[in-house]
RNA sequence: GCCCUCGUAGCUCAGGGGAUAGAGCGUCUGCCUCCGGAGCAGAAGGUCGUAGGUUCGAAUCCUAUCGAGGGCACCA
């Protein structure tokens, strides 16, 4: 579905080109959302200087070339010489009577994208910035698919390092059914502690627990089967957790999509021998490091990027080297995304350069680091439980849903339980995902169950109210038989527009396609949040002026099929955020 | 010290060079035999951290400065 404004901009650059000549035919029209019209055109002042008239003359004559017959019932210049434009009213029943569902909208130019977003680590709690990535990536790979690019998942697990040694002796130490070992599922970060203390009571030990645990890295990076093993049914178990989160979420992840720090291991001692051979990377300190150009560190000094240990270990600068080399080799990206924490800024970039500089990364590949902002609690600081320890993801999401049930309990006691509980879960984490994607991603956020449970305001509960109510007087109509094609799939027909109110909404519904183009550009959901609050909003207001179900008929056909078209693009929208829309709330 | 992200209404946040800076919450005022009031209409509330600069025009771009948070060599 294009936008006036989209439609327009080859009728003004024409009439800019007839007015001024050829050489101005690639110039920006400028058209802008206006509070005095329909929309405005900006051209005029920037246009002014350079063909030497006043921006008054340069309107008139744009307006005089400008071809709009059937499209605006008024063209005026006003002010230093905006042009303000009045849509003519069928020509907005026509661009909505076209309108397509769902509005699957190709965008000119189709990449293949690579999205790294989640990234959890196998025997930790996934922490709220996690679940931020997580639901902040998992909305972007949908309205990107959505817009008909091809969409890689890539969920680059930390499974590999170190820490693995201690956490699988840890393991064969309680045993593999144990009460302990089950922790992984359910506590994970329970069983690293469990781990970490062993290993920490026991590290000046010269045959403890420490000791067998490096003795194990070794094991591991050295391929010795049975160790292999052994972490294989390890990691297998945090997948379990991983998977309970994703379920619970609605999160389109699955295990197809994993492709963890362990899975470049046999590429590194390559990775680095090619950088050295290349000149990129030397020996400082006994490690291996590239010094990308322009990042120095605390002294004024280059700042490295570490890609061997001077103990022959490699960190996470060397696999994701070999991460962002496969995404561009393999997987064939031409746009790769890392939907990770902000303060991995600085690491990311060096890698980026690194790639750049051995030709891995070329410049036809666009890399883009999606910085998410931190989640805080009351405090101001990162969200942590009241004993300091990380909050734990799923009682999160589970008094979500409580607070939810509450309210859907006391207030709906005309469904049934099990209706209520549907209803509870979906308005439940639909208000956490929408309280992560609606804020900028690079934001930090204060995370409050009152404020995104609200009802009011710009929650995932009231966009899913407005859909609920719609869904209702759809039922209804249909209980009365007075629905004709409204709610069906297909071309929507007959919608006139008429009051303010439906014409203030009928405006917005035509902003879809290029809100979601825009999202999908810019990588920023949170406008799309913002679109569907407002068509909510819009929605209100028309249903609170325009009667439907009392309607006279011809009226009543044309607004329920308004209805039936702002209801699919609730639903549409919420899906591209990954929320579910209740039938009742 | 350097780098990153930010300073916008009492609070939480929008605002990709255009007219008088917007929304939600909170506060205040109206509207209830309402097609779901979990609503609608309206009001008050801001020298956009500060100071310069670029521009016909700056919350937006540039520079400086103050303040907050984060990062800066072998954890990832």
């Amino acid at each position: 579905m294009n936008s006036p404004a989209d439609l327009l901009v080859p009728r003004v650059q024409t009439a800019i080109t007839q007015a001024f000549g050829e050489d101005f035919r690639q110039t920006d029209p400028v058209i802008r959302p206006s509070q005095f019209a329909d929309i405005q055109i900006n051209a005029a002042m920037a246009l002014a200087k350079k063909v030497g008239l006043p921006p008054r003359e340069v309107a008139s004559r744009i307006v005089a070339a400008l071809e709009v017959n059937g499209i605006c019932t008024s063209v005026e210049i006003s002010g230093p010489g905006f042009i303000n434009l009045t849509f003519d009213g069928t020509w907005i029943e026509e661009l909505l009577n076209q309108a397509k569902l769902p509005d699957g909208e190709p965008t000119a130019v189709l990449h293949r994208v690579v999205v790294d977003y989640s990234s959890p680590n196998v025997a930790k709690e996934m922490h709220v910035g996690h679940l931020r990535t997580t639901v902040v990536g998992d909305s972007l790979v949908r309205v990107l698919e959505a817009l008909g690019h091809t969409v890689i998942r890539q969920n680059h697990i930390g499974d590999w390092g170190t820490p693995f040694g201690m956490l699988i002796e840890h393991w064969l130490e309680v045993g593999e059914g144990s009460q302990e070992a089950a922790l992984l599922v359910d506590d994970p970060s329970a069983f690293y502690q469990a781990a970490r203390v062993k290993f920490d009571a026991s590290a000046n030990d010269d045959d403890g627990f420490a000791t067998r645990a490096r003795r194990r890295v070794v094991a591991l990076q050295g391929g010795d089967p049975e160790t292999f093993e052994v972490w294989k049914r390890l990691v297998a178990q945090s997948k379990l957790y991983f998977n309970a989160i994703y379920a619970k979420l609605g999160v389109s992840l699955t295990d197809d999509h994993i492709a963890g720090e362990s899975s470049y291991d046999a590429d590194l001692a390559r990775l680095c021998q090619e950088l050295e051979d290349l000149g990129i990377a030397r020996v400082s300190d006994g490690a291996l490091c590239t010094f990308p150009a322009g990042f120095t560190g605390r002294d004024g000094e280059p700042l490295p990027l570490i890609i061997r240990k001077s103990d022959g270990g490699y960190g996470y600068g060397t696999t994701d080297l070999a991460t962002i080399r496969y995404r561009v080799r393999e997987l064939q990206a031409d746009r790769v995304l890392y939907v990770v924490g902000a303060p991995q800024n600085v690491h990311l970039r060096m890698v980026m350069a690194t790639a750049r500089e051995a030709g891995w990364l070329p410049e036809t590949v666009e890399a883009t680091h999606v910085q998410i902002g931190n989640v805080l609690g009351e405090d101001g600081k990162i969200l942590k439980s009241r004993s300091g320890a990380p909050v734990k993801l799923m009682a999160l999401l589970d008094e979500a849903v409580d607070r939810a049930r509450a309210v859907v309990d006391l207030s709906r006691p005309d469904l049934t339980p099990e209706e209520r509980e549907v209803t509870a879960r979906q308005v439940g984490i639909g208000a956490v995902k929408y309280a992560d994607l609606s804020v900028g991603h690079d934001t930090e956020y204060v995370f409050d169950f009152d404020r995104m449970l609200a009802l009011n305001g710009n929650t995932g509960p009231y966009v899913q109210y407005a859909a609920a109510r719609i869904r209702s007087i759809l039922r209804k109509a249909a209980a009365l038989d007075v629905s004709g094609e409204a709610g069906a799939a297909g071309t929507v027909v007959g919608i006139a527009v008429v009051e303010p109110a439906e014409r203030a909404l009928a405006l917005h519904l035509l902003e879809h396609g290029s809100t979601l183009r825009k999202v999908g550009e810019l990588l920023e959901p949170h406008r799309l949040c913002a679109y569907l609050f407002e068509l909510a909003q819009l929605f209100t207001t028309f249903y609170d002026q325009c009667p439907v179900l009392k309607a006279a008929e011809s009226v009543r056909e044309s607004r329920l099929a308004l209805c039936g078209l702002v209801l699919h693009r609730l639903i549409e929208g919420l899906d591209l955020l990954g929320i579910e829309t209740p039938e009742n709330m």
